[in-house]
DNA sequence: CTTCCGATTGAA
DNA sequence: TCAATCGGAAGG
């Protein structure tokens, strides 16, 4: 068994959640299903949360939910939110310090079975839509992204790379969506003019 | 134990 | 503008 050199590794990610946020922008995101179905998507949109950042599930304290979030990068770290949709977060920065990178949209390349009937373009817009679309749920969190689990990382391929140094695709940087709390600081990041991005600005 | 609320979404 | 819907965090 070969290593595929395209799977980003955990210590790729063992940096600050403000710096792996936008370096997420144009990579893939992989989910695999037991029966060996594997869907991908683009990831177009992010939004990093750190240590000392009010809007962090784990700026109070440790808790059994968060718990993931103060260990080593490359885990998976997902959530119910307002009962009825999950988020999906990668674990990011050194092992102790807790922070993620939540990953907010994707841009399929073709849609799952379950979404026949569903724009693609905007099936993964907004990150409780692409848990939908993904089938993620409580189930994965705290999992490895992990080539053979149910999720993996991908790094940009290189003609994505070779487009933004020419140019040819740019990113944004704003703030963050739907918070109450550190609603000021700019660490959302999308790709400029993608339909799949959640919202605009 | 009880109460409150959210890193969302889509319909009114 | 607002309700759906529930796990977890906070408060008593």
């Amino acid at each position: 068994m070969t290593i595929d050199s395209s799977f980003i590794q955990p210590e790729w990610l063992s940096r600050s959640s403000l710096e792996v946020a936008p370096d997420l922008l144009g990579c893939t995101l992989v989910r695999q299903f037991a029966d060996g179905l594997t869907l991908r998507g683009l990831i177009v949109e992010t939004e990093a949360y750190t240590v000392g950042d009010p809007a962090c599930h784990a700026y109070r304290r440790q808790t059994d939910r968060n718990r993931i979030m103060f260990g080593t990068a490359g885990m998976t770290y997902v959530y119910l939110i307002y009962g009825m949709y999950h988020c999906l977060n990668v674990v990011t920065d050194r092992d102790g310090v807790p922070s993620a990178v939540l990953i907010r949209a994707l841009q399929l390349d073709r849609l799952p079975p379950w979404c026949l009937g569903e724009k693609q373009t905007r099936v993964a817009a907004g990150p409780g839509k692409l848990c939908r679309a993904f089938k993620v749920d409580l189930t994965l969190t705290a999992q490895p992204f992990q080539p053979g689990q149910a999720l993996w990382l991908e790094h940009r391929s290189p003609p994505f790379q070779e487009q933004i140094e020419q140019h040819a695709i740019a990113f944004v940087q704003t703030t963050r969506i739907g918070l109450t709390q550190g609603v000021d600081l700019p660490w959302r990041w999308y790709v400029k003019n993608c339909a799949a991005v959640s919202k605009k600005g």
